[in-house]
DNA sequence: CATGAATGAGACTTCATTCAT
DNA sequence: CATGAATGAAGTCTCATTCAT
């Protein structure tokens, strides 16, 4: 067996199992029995339940943080667009599903969160700039554009799967964008 | 002691409870103390543990369902606005904290957490079409205005205290309204 | 079944198990086993399992603190050994050995088993000065002859079972007696 | 690195662990960390864990065993009170404290703390035979005087501790002296 | 109705020991 | 020899739920 094989079949047993049925609602039994092993290896690599979660967090959540965003100049619908069909989170939809509703659980879950919305904001603001260019001066108004693309965005990879209401990104991005004209 | 006097007792001691560390993390013996009344009495009352928080969101949330809306005509934002001050959820803060958090937890709570949302949204588009009434015919961009807000004021509610960013609805209602006109 | 009888017979079983085997040794479900209880009574009862060694020394030791001794006037020697035929320890032979087994598992142990030493320190003392009037200012050796005794008291109930050596407290009675005259 | 280091390494950690916290109570992979050696390494060199314990009795406790004692004709004090400040046991602290605690754990140092003992006896025996010479026939008494004084010298070593009452080994030789004239 | 002792399945965790490399 | 991943039995503790009084 390859080292960090048995590891990795663990976080991949925990990512499904946390995904499906919640953190607390998961025994590390039943974590072992999908990742075939048995349960004191569990242990042996997270001392502690909660680690497992930490791990996957860590290890299998990447906010990518960047000074350069991709926008299209005049065109700010477009830009925002652009940005909704990718988000600056490197995570498999079990992940995405763990981040929002493990959030309570641990704090290295919400900080990750957090940072996620920092990221988002902070990419929807200056897409925005680069792509109206002339409205230096009205900094307020794309403070609140930005963040409230991002509440949309949030919103649809969170709650709108438990309210079951789609929202369009791309006609919000329209929506945002008229405004600002 | 008046009866229904304890079950009060226990549902004010669970929403404290469920609120502050969750549904799973509480045990009912915890509930039972902080409620003072002995343990059994709160399986008297709810035969499982499910049942306090049923009982809980199905008597303690109520989302009001009208038709009758309090709009400003000619005053979209103002009118958002208004709708954003009085929530249509007669809910404490701490019931609104487990309606959100325990969405996953049962049924129940994730339907009475979807109703709000339509509800939400149904206000809002209601309240800008009677704001805007020249504006028949653009259903679509009412809609997505809508639920734009929506996405923005549960944002408010639930997301925000975990990341950590606070967002102005205020300031959100002025963005719709300036792209609807 | 009579109130108290399962928390009597769980704290039984405790007494026997730790004085045979040692606290650490002894699992509770064994202690549930031996009590003929479930295992989970051992917790309701006792939260920890550290609190049955706590309540078995609480409950089960005590340690006769009283200003009275039974001096023979004239008579060092007799007082002593009288002394030694009753020591101020109300408690079983098992939970004798449970005192002096686990006075490092924990301080309430360790605090106790000081008090019986103390209380023989003083209680030897003092016998001594009644029986020796005539004294007074050789409290210094009064005091070594006291805490001697307490040692070879001591020594008495627990080392000399680990060591295969016994010892006569009344001989030992009438060489400190001795010593005094 | 040299063979023997590492065993030494695990030997040392082990001492400074059990003479802590207590055999029972110390898992090996903490020796292991401690020692700065692989899990593994510890069960190359002690098949058992109790092997380890073995192996420190055996080997840093050494109970001196002799015909030759120092005594000083004429003076039982000062011969015991010179028995006192040379325990004929060659052991640290630590080793010390181990082989009081551990009595009950292992067969094999319940024999040793044994032999020391009888050789505290011994010794104090054979000195007062030597420091009063005019005394033969007197054997009871003396047997007793050796075994009392072997009784407070052991209660120094491991319940004072406990108790937290200090005794004066010099006190006892001279009050057990001046009985034996 | 009210009470809290009783129940037991199962959760997390520990850890001595083995063994393939 | 050296290594640390692997193993699984067993330990402590949790807690929803029942039920006799």
């Amino acid at each position: 067996m390859v080292i960090g094989d048995a590891r990795t079949r663990i976080l991949d047993a925990a990512e499904e199992l946390f995904a499906g049925g919640g953190y607390e609602a998961t025994p590390t039994a039943v974590i072992a029995k999908l990742a075939r092993v048995p349960k004191g290896l569990v242990f042996h690599y997270f001392p502690r339940k909660i680690d497992v979660l930490v791990a996957l967090v860590d290890e299998r959540t990447l906010v990518e943080e960047t000074r350069e965003v991709d926008a299209l100049p005049g065109d700010p619908a477009g830009t925002l667009s652009k940005l909704a069909r990718r988000l600056p989170l490197r995570a498999s939809p079990s992940m995405r599903r763990i981040l929002f509703r493990e959030a309570d659980t641990h704090r290295s879950v919400k900080e990750r969160l957090g940072r996620l919305n920092g990221e988002l904001i902070r990419r929807a603001r200056f897409a925005l700039e680069l792509a109206l260019p002339g409205q230096r001066g009205e900094t307020a108004r794309l403070e609140v554009a930005a963040a409230t693309f991002a509440a949309v965005l949030l919103y649809q990879e969170n709650l709108c799967q438990l309210t079951g209401h789609q929202i369009d990104p791309d006609a919000v991005a329209e929506l945002i964008a008229h405004s600002l004209i």
